[in-house]
DNA sequence: AGACCAGCCGAACTTAATTCGCGCATGCCT
DNA sequence: AGGCATGCGCGAATTAAGTTCGGCTGGTCT
């Protein structure tokens, strides 16, 4: 993890599709080497995958929420059922296992309001082991590229 | 958007390098009409880019936490001043607006527990609009692809 | 010093992206 | 119904990119 791969992985999270020759051309080295340094980073691990940015709104699923579940108990069966059951489910994009007041975060997109509450009351409200939850509406979002080095 | 756009969707989400040949094999449509139907949903803005997945933990962030925040007043020159604050700082990824409980959710990127803390104590404790705050740390991200169809 | 190793380079080759003119189907107008 | 325009997909030809590989260089260990 030198310099030219913190350069290669700043450029692929910005761009994923970036030609390997333009990539090279960038960071100042030759093609075969920069090549050769994006398969390191792949196989390593350090760039787990690829994935296209779409627009949500464009796939009718303009309305994004945060849901904070609470479970009981919290065993390890109940926790690993829940999560299949909720990250099979078509609205939910994202789903974080947390400490804290909550113990899972569910991250949703859908059509509407309507379609928000449905989920609640039809996936959440149902299962028993769901003691309590709150949901956040999301009015806007704002992602950041990781830089690698963290200043201080 | 038919069923071919959905598919196209469904392969680059998963894997936004798949060369077009690929892609068009799959779909059992050539290439050149692959190449036009991508082109024609980046135009549209449905696929709005293409990323590099990293991870975190081989670049020396292995803890990731949200943090959701209460801000007052939450007036325009107080919401956009502190989405430019934070949003600026290397260790968050993501930023939420939210309605509920909270105002905003910070979605950070850590080495260990005590640069964690250290970001509350002197970034968000630090500032006047902040009146509170909760931490989360993640045990687990669970992220799903998103399908263009809602069944249902 | 000599030998080794790792990493980079660039030319040669293979594969893919891209362009463009053709043909087919669909729907519309007369 | 016939003719016509339009949109869409196709495939061959061209351009560009990905990939391989042998050799060079600079640093390191003995």
């Amino acid at each position: 993890m030198d310099e030219l791969d913190s350069a290669i992985i700043r450029n692929l999270q910005l761009d994923a599709r970036l030609t390997n020759r333009e990539l090279a051309r960038r960071l100042g080295i030759a093609p075969s080497t920069c090549l050769e340094r994006v398969r390191a980073l792949r196989d390593r691990g350090v760039i787990k995958g690829y994935h296209a940015d779409v627009d949500l709104s464009a796939l009718n699923r303009p309305v994004q929420a945060f849901v904070a579940a609470r479970l009981r108990p919290m065993s390890r069966a109940v926790i690993d059922n829940f999560k299949a059951a909720i990250g099979a489910l078509p609205e939910v994009t994202a789903m974080y296992v947390v400490a804290g007041d909550d113990d899972f975060l569910i991250h949703l997109a859908v059509p509407d309001l309507e379609h928000l509450h449905a989920f609640l009351i039809d996936r959440l409200s149902e299962r028993r082991e769901v003691i309590s939850f709150r949901s956040s509406v999301i009015y806007e979002s704002i992602r950041n590229p990781v830089l690698t080095e963290l200043p201080g």
